[in-house]
DNA sequence: CTGAAAGCGCTTACAG
DNA sequence: CTGAAAGCGCTTACAG
């Protein structure tokens, strides 16, 4: 900037101005300057600008996995909401460890990222509050925070599972499993409510035989109980759980209804489409990234809670009889 | 970290050198140092160690599209890589437009990113050799560059698509369609290449009719077409064009043999499970990033080119007899 | 419409 | 082992 200037006999402040469009130029000044910034291939430095502003012009997101479809999905929404502002987006993936979620969480915190976004790994996210008192938005998505309050956007998840399980019941099912992570995990722990509770609703109860985590493993253990005990039907949790699922039933004797939760890729393809219960997570990374600009822009009010609805796609899996 | 400094009272270059792990510092002033940050929750500002140093800490990665699974299995491949060195990803999706893909670039350059990784959509690269004589490495994946001299990681297309190919052909077929985008796009041209070359290698030509673009829609006109001219077997160029041959496909009155280039989730678990090329994209990710490292620590030889090998997986779809 | 000065928070290149 | 000074390349907050 201050060859520029000096190519073309200004200050560098008036650099400045016409590399950021600024008011109060001259058409003639103006002129002189870019033809300085094209003679001399002059482009600003981003890193410098942020050091002085306070803001990087950037927003993090920590997910899982990048390379997990849900994920991606986030990732990409946000990438387009932070892209319009002329924001670039940091992303890391943290795997499920709350170590490194934490390390992630500093890293880009250090990088003084104008507003960060995480899906948590962790249950304790109090290394978080000293950024959160000074102003950088933290909006927490997909599982919500804790020992710290923040925008937070979940899906439906007891709802989504309910609603599946409602179908099964309705194709007369009287025996339906539940194949699931563990439900430390906040959405399998959920999803595993919103089953029993439609179970209850009905009248039934969930013997705990039928309730399982690892779905390939598991599916094969369910098939192999007696007939009787043997369940008819299965809600899986998630899309893993749902292509574990899968595999496993594809050698089964005799045919089991089945919704997953999450939709996929190829889902009616299969020989047998399958029945989901589907929701956006474009939208939980658009809502994200909006709201964490809302309290850029200056929102200061409470800490918003939003939700993302589900609905259940019939695709012929799930209309399987018992 | 002036603050710390009087804190503990010592001069900011102390307390650079504890935050840093640098080495010529008493235990003693060490620990009063460490108790200070502790005490005031100080965090290293990135932004003004990139300032002064030069260099961001930071890997760019322009793709075409995160939510694609090709690209975000890349993605997730050179974060590892960056993150074993403390970096961080910044990413960034073009969607195949050139102007994106320079405006991304341009916009990570002045971030001051370590290095940049770059699968190409547009066909003239010649606006980054300012910064690549300025010492920024630049990779190029996928396709290679233009205008610039640069290391590249590529797939072998032209020999993936051959091998597939020849497999058909050895299962009899005679009529061998390709399908494909545009052959204006690198990979597209690459892979038609290798599947003129099998079937010219087997003294046989490949009829234009048999050529086609839009997987779907040229699928079905394909099946339209009267017995004698129509294709037995078919080759799609890439996830895309597989799977929309494959929604074409379900309807087809007579079995039509298949092989994918790219692998895909699910492939093994349609109804006919879907002879593929694979290769590994994570690996392409990988080797891409470790050559930007390679250069960042030094290495100044001429470009480098890479290839990335493919193999036949055999599965069903491309066994399919005439 | 234009510019001089200060400063963002570190690291570099020294000196002692 | 420790520190004073300069400077990275911009923007801020002024003054004229």
């Amino acid at each position: 900037m201050r060859d520029v200037a000096s190519a073309a006999d200004v200050s560098i402040k008036t650099v400045s101005r016409v590399v950021n469009g600024e008011p109060g130029v001259s058409a003639v000044t103006a002129a002189r300057v870019g033809a300085a910034i094209a003679h001399l291939g002059f482009a600003r430095n981003d890193v410098a600008r942020s050091l002085r502003s306070g803001r990087a012009g950037a927003l993090g997101l920590i997910i899982e996995d990048v390379a997990n479809p849900f994920y991606s999905a986030i990732a990409r929404a946000v990438e387009d909401v932070a892209s319009e502002r002329g924001h670039i987006l940091i992303t890391g993936s943290c795997e499920e460890d709350p170590t490194r979620e934490r390390r992630l969480a500093l890293r880009l915190l250090r990088r003084m990222v104008d507003a960060l976004l995480i899906v948590p790994a962790g249950s304790d996210h109090r290394y978080l509050l000293p950024e959160l008192s000074i102003d950088t938005p933290i909006v927490f998505l997909d599982r919500p925070s804790h020992g710290v309050a923040a925008d937070t956007v979940l899906l439906d998840n007891a709802g989504g599972a309910r609603t599946g399980v409602e179908h099964l019941l309705r194709q007369g099912h009287e025996r339906i499993a539940f194949i699931g992570d563990s439900s430390d995990l906040y959405t399998a722990g959920e999803r595993l409510a919103g089953y029993r509770a439609a179970l209850a609703d009905a009248g039934r109860e969930a013997p705990d035989e039928l309730i399982r985590a690892h779905a390939a493993h598991s599916t094969q253990a369910l098939l192999a109980l007696p007939r009787g005990r043997r369940p008819t039907a299965m809600l899986c949790a998630n899309n893993r759980n749902t292509i574990g699922a899968l595999r496993a039933l594809r050698d089964a004797p005799a045919p089991v209804a089945l919704v997953g939760f999450d939709d996929f890729e190829l889902a009616d393809m299969l020989a047998t489409p399958v029945t989901v219960v589907r929701h956006s997570p474009e939208d939980m990374g658009r809502i994200a990234a909006e709201l964490a600009y809302r309290r850029l822009a200056g929102d200061a009010g409470r800490p918003v809670h939003r939700t993302i609805p589900c609905e259940l796609v019939i695709r012929g899996s799930g209309e399987v009889g018992p």
